[in-house]
DNA sequence: GTAATTTCTAAACCTAACTTGAGGTCAAGG
DNA sequence: CCTTGACCTCAAGTTAGGTTTAGAAATTAC
């Protein structure tokens, strides 16, 4: 085995195309954990390289730095992901990106029946309603576009 | 014609589901205009409940507040929009949406094409690279999972 | 052995889209 | 008249994901 002397920031800085002061930034939120040289200097993992392409990959997705640091963690031993656990993250990360797709088809459908109808009053419309909003109390938007019911003499 | 006295900024946060406190910030971003009251109240037409759900629709297609700002502008007269408006802005919203999806979907075709082969090494990966970052400089991750090329004897 | 880079820390700054708080005013009901 | 609730302004705080700056110390290059 060689001497594991690491890496500095500055080359992994190059290698992942994150600019050194994200990689400081990732090192404060536990996405990566250097040891420090004699002179107080951050030392890298050559896996790095590998772990912040991942984290990139995974923001890229719509994850959330927490959301990222918990896969990490979930890692036997928190190591960087292998070829192995790559295989098995990126199947949860499809679905991920299924579900994101899938609430924007939903909204375009939605939106094509706002210009199909032309009605304006979408009262059971989704698209300024996500998921959850509508439940909250007896609040929100009652007739969205278009309230009608009561004297409206313009426009 | 019934007298324009307007609503208060409370009815319309009801009607429209929005904290008074963002109504207020709407207004600095130029996307109500109220006028005031004897006593230095803001008083709103009408129409702007339906203004205001048409803000909060662009907001989920993913318009940022300067691009609905711009929208609001471009009407005649910069008024609220009128279902003949909504039809056409609605044209440019299916587009923009289609572009969010299909950038979602390209997304998803890589991340398969990664998992089938499994080789990780990932040099022409689309994921952490959606657009331009590409091809900025000579920079950027060069093998981006995995870079089994130099000295590598950890995972 | 210098000079030029790199790296260090800590704190401040940045954008977006709002919310919260302090301190004061306006309008309606009893 | 007095109280309560809605409203007012302006400044500062919030979250996410970083960047910038300043002054000092370490490393690398010649």
């Amino acid at each position: 085995m060689m001497p594991v002397s690491g890496i500095s920031i500055g080359y992994l800085a190059d290698r992942t195309g994150l600019a050194v002061s994200a990689i400081r930034y990732y090192e404060t939120q536990g996405l990566v954990e250097p040891w420090r040289n004699d002179g107080g200097q951050r030392r890298f993992h050559r896996a790095d390289i590998r772990r912040l392409s991942f984290v990139m990959i995974a923001q890229q997705i719509g994850f959330s730095l927490p959301d990222i640091r918990g896969f990490l963690k979930a890692l036997p031993g928190g190591r960087t992901p292998t070829p192995a656990d790559w295989t098995a993250i990126s199947e949860g990360f499809r679905e991920h990106l299924d579900q994101r797709i899938e609430t924007l088809v939903q909204m375009r459908d939605k939106l094509d029946g706002c210009i199909g109808c032309g009605c304006l009053s979408l009262p059971n419309c989704a698209l300024y309603n996500p998921k959850d909003q509508a439940a909250q109390k007896g609040k929100g938007p009652r007739f969205l576009m278009g309230d009608r019911s009561e004297t409206e003499n313009e426009v």
